[in-house]
DNA sequence: ACTTCTTAGTGTATTTTTTACACTTTATGT
DNA sequence: ACATAAAGTGTAAAAAATACACTAAGAAGT
């Protein structure tokens, strides 16, 4: 451990993240049971504390492997938490994030630390650990907002989807209807989507065509000063 | 000091502080010269370590006091930064902010730790100790996107303002020309400045209607599912 | 083979919002 | 009274957002 000139006595920092998938038309949100005290038996958000040295991305990927199998996700910052009472163990910081993975179809792995892991409705959520049902609010709401000016809502459908899948997705995040016609007229005409010239299978009425976004595309317009909004 | 259960290696934690301020037309930045190693006599955001059992927020407030004998202004968390190098004297992790002040037109006082501090014109920085300069310009973002979709924008003029003012704020701030006519359309359309029917004084020139925000009016309006726009 | 069921896929007219643009008014200073 | 400087004001054209309903395709059941 690294000595430092400095007296100032040090909180612990952990993270937190709030991983939200989608799945059955629903946003869901990725929680495990506490294997140990405190709050052991209780949903919790994966979480962590950072390791010496190490940067809170790191620390963030490390632990939804570790505590619930979750691999090369995206995930972004939300939020420090630095309510001082905010873990009954003493001073802890939380250097929360939210992730979003593609498909939550399959069951997630409990791992280190958790009894159980599993998907959630995010509208029938169970009471939280800690101040998570804080952390999640903020990371709703966060969704929320970037959904619509950020492509982000891609990292939560599988590589290929159909317009269908992506107005629904959206429909989940945004809690509203949106208008078929009009979705497909402003999503096709920002021109990130990628005409695969497949259909799906084994689906019991018309097939629909499969797409996928263009980060690539995404990029080179977002150079020119393009802004994506739905 | 509480003790910990836990042996986990813990940083120091600090805060920096990106504070704007407009004046003369420019968007400015408050910075302070250090008057200590590491990087002694080097221009820098005013931050400073997080007290035992402090949340960040009041960390913050007395900072800015502390460093630069700024109070009670607008200020939210921006982003924690984790770098291992960050900070010469060891593992320092920093929850950054940016706060607006209203007028930039006085001289700020150095306080504790800085030899000096002024204002700075956003667009001539000097070189910035640690990893300041990347914190100034994730702020910079920030701004740029929030002042668009939330009425913060107001923190930065004094309480009260004519239309020009705030239309050369918004200039200031987005860096693009905006149209006198469609500006006021759009501001004024929206019904949150309320008229003050007091004009300027002492200007060389037909003096301009006074207005301000109205807070309680947006909070209202919020509610009803309003969102500020510019 | 035909009917039924389910979802995919498509265009237009209306309304609303955004943009572009120039002159008159009011006050001060000389 | 004249020059200077910024305040204040409306309209027409273009673009974007909205509302809205039927046909097409394929699978499943009879």
């Amino acid at each position: 451990m690294k000595t430092h000139r400095y007296t100032h006595a040090r909180p612990s920092v952990s993270i937190d993240c709030a991983v939200f998938g989608y799945g059955d038309g629903l946003l869901k949100l990725l929680l495990i049971r506490r294997a140990a005290d405190p709050y052991k038996g209780k949903w919790a958000l994966p979480g962590g504390f950072i390791h010496e040295d190490e940067a809170s991305d790191h620390t963030v990927s490390r632990v939804l492997f570790d505590k619930a199998g979750v691999k090369r996700v995206f995930f972004e910052q939300l939020y420090t938490f630095t309510s001082t009472n905010r873990d009954p163990r003493g001073w802890v910081i939380s250097v929360a994030h939210y992730a979003l993975v593609k498909s939550a179809g399959h069951q997630p792995v409990a791992g280190k630390g958790a009894e159980e892991a599993r998907w959630f409705d995010v509208k029938e959520l169970p009471s939280l650990a800690f101040d998570h049902k804080n952390i999640v609010q903020t990371a709703m709401n966060r969704l929320k907002g970037k959904v619509r000016y950020q492509p982000v809502g891609f990292e939560l459908l599988p590589v290929k989807f159909s317009l269908t899948e992506l107005q629904q997705l959206y429909e989940a995040i945004l809690e509203t209807a949106l208008d078929k016609r009009n979705f497909r007229k402003k999503i096709l005409g920002m021109g990130l989507l990628r005409e695969l010239g497949e259909k799906q299978v084994n689906v019991a009425h018309k097939a629909a065509k499969l797409y996928r976004f263009d980060a690539v595309k995404y990029k080179e317009l977002t150079n020119k000063g393009f802004h994506f909004e739905l």
